[in-house]
DNA sequence: TAGGTAAGTGCAATATAATGCACTTATTAT
DNA sequence: ATAATAAGTGCATTATATTGCACTTACCTA
């Protein structure tokens, strides 16, 4: 036994609780159906039994759900509505890249950018924390990607676009003769480490 | 320890290992951000551990990923850090939607749309789940967007761009005379309910 | 009176999750 | 070659989940 301080207990417990009463079975038959012992189930509804996987999946396959409906917080209410509504008129604020949208969210941010390279100009970016994310697509010009590390080179026009992860450097070259715009879509992870 | 049949050992497993490796832990790190032994989380990863919920739930969070994250079953297209590296040519086909780009990481989807809205029309979208984000950037044209819940309308111009949350419907209408372009990028979270 | 069912508690016994240690096997770098 | 790191195995030990039983409390019904 332990203390009932885990949140994922307690979501366990109040479903277990719920769809058993719902589906009208005594602790004792549920038991039964479940294979397990009525003393286990009164503690894991109790939320003082650190139960595991298998034990709670017995259950939720007993009461005809699936782990992942036993293991989820009950259904809140309404949670606060929508979020940073605002518009934004990218600045072009320094030479190539501007900000344009930036969404901060609990254990990770989702940001926006639009991206201008002159011709025959360059960009070489850091590696980011493993996890990082970018989705990059050309709206104009020609944009050629590099991958030191994975020793790959992709040349991407127009219209079309290019995913990858961001835990190692990458270079960006305008290689055409026009200006090259793109957009960057970035999904950032916390550098946790060391 | 016991036999790894259970489906929910098996998607612990994957999803842990996945997590791990693309955040450049080592076992021996993780067991040690974890507070559990590298004992157990080799048998964890080897799908021979019938885990406790605890025990689990210290691997999420030392991985940054919510219980549930871990114990649902992954998602089909997985990239390793190494990743998907691949050029999509947008399709411009029938409708006012084209995927430029998906990556499917564990607990989450990114995804790049670029649409387009020819004069007058307009487009419902459902509400999706808690937590889904979307950051709209309007290439050309006009867009206006409407979020009936909040009971707000935005007009955004050729270079806007606006954030909200999905768990609500909106609607995209083209009040301009010229076709509306923008591109779309998502973050979703799965739905795991009912 | 009772008699039935359902839920909760305390405790000893047992099964097993979880640990710690000492290996082995690769791989990488100096 | 040597050292260092990462991953996997076997096994004894410890911690604890899980069981079984006896008991209480409460509520309903004849």
């Amino acid at each position: 036994m332990s203390n009932g301080s885990l949140e994922v207990m307690q979501n366990v417990s109040a479903n277990l609780r719920q769809a058993r009463q719902q589906q009208g079975y005594s602790q004792e038959r549920l038991a039964e159906r479940a294979g397990i012992s009525r003393r286990m189930l009164v503690n894991i509804e109790a939320g003082e039994s650190n139960a595991s996987i298998a034990t709670v999946d017995k259950l939720a396959s007993a009461l005809g759900l699936s782990f992942a409906e036993v293991v989820r917080p009950p259904p809140l209410a309404d949670k606060g509505p929508g979020l940073p509504l605002r518009i934004w008129q990218g600045e072009r604020a320094d030479s190539h890249a501007s900000l344009l949208e930036s969404l901060a969210m609990p254990g990770m941010t989702m940001e926006l950018w639009r991206w201008q390279l002159a011709a025959g100009d360059s960009y070489l970016a850091e590696a980011d924390a493993p996890g990082c994310q970018e989705l990059l697509y050309v709206l104009a010009g020609q944009l050629q990607l590099q991958l030191p590390l994975q020793q790959q080179t992709h040349v991407l026009q127009a219209g079309q676009s290019l995913a990858f992860a961001l835990d190692q450097p990458c270079s960006y070259h305008n290689l055409g003769a026009e200006p090259c715009t793109f957009t960057k879509s970035v999904l950032m992870v916390p550098h946790q480490d060391q």
